[in-house]
DNA sequence: ATTCTAATGTTATATTATAACATAACAAAT
DNA sequence: ATTTGTTATGTTATAATATAACATTAGAAT
């Protein structure tokens, strides 16, 4: 579900509990799958792996919590492994990093490249992704001002959801 | 030099490299020390220290370039000595910590605490700190319409600056 | 089949940060 | 000025995050 306000803000609601996950992934890596296939870049048995495990929650993952899921499977895994992968990834735009928590999401709009706006939840650690052209807005005419060419950004809020409250 | 533009965005340019940077510490070294005795905590002599070495340049630093300088100048000191003082200047609002670069800079506006938005080179490593009270409205209204009670937030522009193209 | 490149494996180590407990410095009250 | 309680700092060890450097394997393209 996506929204977009009167101030031209696009994001999704906290993920409903009750939403059917194994179909949201499903059609993140279909969607992956195309993407790279469209690019001519390859999405191998690891990417797909390490990416599902991005997406299987909405919850941001860190790199050592996938490492120990490749562990557990038996997948004999060393940290650059899973480095490189994730960093596959995000230059795909298939996922994104959460600077402030060393951890990595599931990117909810992969087509077209982005850098991702995120609302996060310090309970329960649910996150959703926020598209604000205000903010965009704000931004660049900041940086215009500076004299500023923008490259990245980081926008994080971190707070409690409203299931958690 | 401050600027509140259109958009209602307060900041400063970049440090011009001619500016007097050690009447520049001078400075915030003494607001950093009115504040502490207003609020009835202590700027010991350590916690001066550390302050003086975050606002020694405009460049956010790392908290083991700090730890290398204390020892450099022979004074035995562990990582926690460190990262103790660096949260007490977080939470006294002399300081933001910079999340894309695990780096701390000095704030500009400690007198009301607040939420850093910052605008970071990535050649030369200057950082100028911007107060966007439309950028916060907007997480404002995003976050309201979500029902999101906000507690912080990250806000790091990252680029090229004017003197570095 | 050969060759080239991209992907992954492997070993070691760098960087950032905190836990847990010990000591010292300071402030307030006797 | 001593005691006492509290805050600040010291110390040791280790956790958590990330990358460098080089070896091997798998795919793609001829």
């Amino acid at each position: 579900m996506s929204f977009t306000d009167a101030e031209n803000t696009t994001f999704e609601a906290f993920p409903k509990p009750t939403h059917d996950h194994s179909q949201c992934v499903k059609e993140a890596r279909a969607k992956a799958l195309a993407i790279c296939q469209g690019r001519g870049v390859r999405f191998t048995e690891l990417r797909k792996q390490v990416f599902e495990l991005v997406c299987a929650s909405h919850k941001p993952i860190g790199a050592y919590d996938i490492l120990d899921v490749f562990q557990k499977r038996g997948r004999k895994t060393a940290p650059p492994t899973v480095y490189r992968t994730l960093d596959f990834l995000l230059e795909q735009g298939l996922i994104h990093r959460i600077a402030s928590l060393n951890a990595y999401i599931g990117c909810d709009f992969p087509q077209e490249p982005h850098r991702g706006q995120f609302v996060i939840c310090k309970l329960c650690g649910e996150a959703t992704e926020l598209v604000s052209h205000t903010i965009d807005k704000c931004i660049a005419v900041a940086a215009e001002k500076l004299d500023f060419q923008v490259q990245s950004r980081v926008i994080e809020i971190l707070g409690i959801c409203s299931v958690c409250q």
